[in-house]
DNA sequence: CGACCAATTGAATTGATTCAAGGTCCGTGG
DNA sequence: CCACGGACCTTGAATCAATTCAATTGGTCG
């Protein structure tokens, strides 16, 4: 992991997100202003048991927050893409991990002040803990092809993209997202693609053709 | 549901929680001290659609939060016991429904300040996303008996109970809870019976025999 | 071009569900 | 006190969705 400089003709990553919500640039406001940290894919954002604390915000890319069993068995809480923060853990310790998916800026919010980071952090708390409750919903009763539409739509919905979806993670991340197994994923994708839902230009791109169908399996 | 006056002789419901946590104490400084409302088994707290904004506090019962699909199958987020504060969400709207499970007592916590609850409504705002990431692992990656194990330990840990843990909801709610049916549930409690783990004295109680072997299978 | 990793596809298996039948608990009323 | 009814729970048998295991294909990069 390298540390990017401010000083933006030293930089050769993308354009950072705009962070157009007004929650987002009110924290940014209360935080400290911190170089953005670009990440290969698949590098440690922090660990298990890390010091928690900070918060971080996404300007590019892909993280996935996970969590494992004992033995090994992997669930990924949430990913979240450009404009997103995420870190939040109650206590002094990360329960989860947090790694890139692909190439990803991450710019780290530390409060400015004693006061914290005030409303805001609260508020971006309350929705990722929507999100979360939202999936716990799909992992304990949806079958695995409402699962799938669910997560293309959360995809698009998430993503400015209008006619192809970027899959930034592979099937395995997908299958650990959704609970299910990459076999079963790629089975999902390819019945989709028979059911002319879908159409997959490549391994990591999606296009929608039938949007009300896709729709009424998700619910 | 029935408003119970605050004067102590007209109450005739069992001694409140003593709230022993700081955070839920600091919490309770913050608020306008609201009576506490009586909720019968299977009462609504809030629906879906409600205005959000307070949180509760359970006082004695159990209160179950949940979540629906389009049709109508039902997954429980959290079960909250005596101590815990609930009703945490984002925007105007409850996107999840909340009930008694059993004779309940609730009391309505408001801020008293235009500055919110403040930090401790953050703090416990974590503790709830932390337990639900948690559940996340469990629905997504654990089996029938692994989930029940790690059910049966937390209502242990969560309750003062020593010897006897209190299932105060019926199978279908463990089930709803757990992303399993009723018969699932009912099936691994008896293999669990036939495996000396545990015993059943009554429907709604369970004694754990064999710690050791209960903890193994939840890892 | 070959090597490697990811993704697909097939066949067999299995864990959990579905459907169906009993059993148990508990309150109510004769 | 006991019989009755209804809700909840248990248990069994058949089914099915998803997994596991095993090839095979496809894509990417040195």
């Amino acid at each position: 992991m390298q540390i990017q400089s401010l000083h933006p003709s030293s930089s050769h990553v993308s354009a950072p997100a705009t962070h157009s919500d007004p929650v987002v640039r009110s924290l940014l406001a209360n935080a400290r202003p911190c170089a953005v940290s670009f990440y290969k894919p698949n590098e440690a954002i922090y660990a298990h048991g890390d010091t928690s604390g900070p918060l971080y915000l996404v300007e590019f890319g892909t993280v996935r927050v996970c969590r494992l069993t004992a033995d090994g068995r992997r669930q990924i809480s949430t990913f979240h893409f450009a404009g997103e923060v995420f870190g939040f853990e109650p206590g002094g310790e990360h329960l989860n991990y947090a790694e890139s998916v692909d190439s990803t800026g991450i710019r780290l919010l530390r409060p400015n002040s004693d006061a914290g980071l005030g409303e805001s952090a609260l508020t971006i708390a309350l929705r990722t803990m929507a999100r979360i409750q939202d999936h716990l919903l799909l992992l304990g009763r949806m079958n695995a092809a409402e699962k799938m539409a669910v997560f293309i739509i959360d995809l698009h919905d998430r993503q400015d993209a209008d006619r192809f979806i970027d899959l930034s993670m592979q099937r395995s991340d997908i299958a650990d997202y959704l609970g299910l197994t990459f076999e079963t994923v790629s089975r999902v994708l390819k019945a989709f693609k028979d059911a002319k839902l879908i159409r997959l230009p490549m391994l990591s791109q999606i296009e929608v053709l039938d949007w009300t169908g896709l729709r009424c399996l998700a619910e």
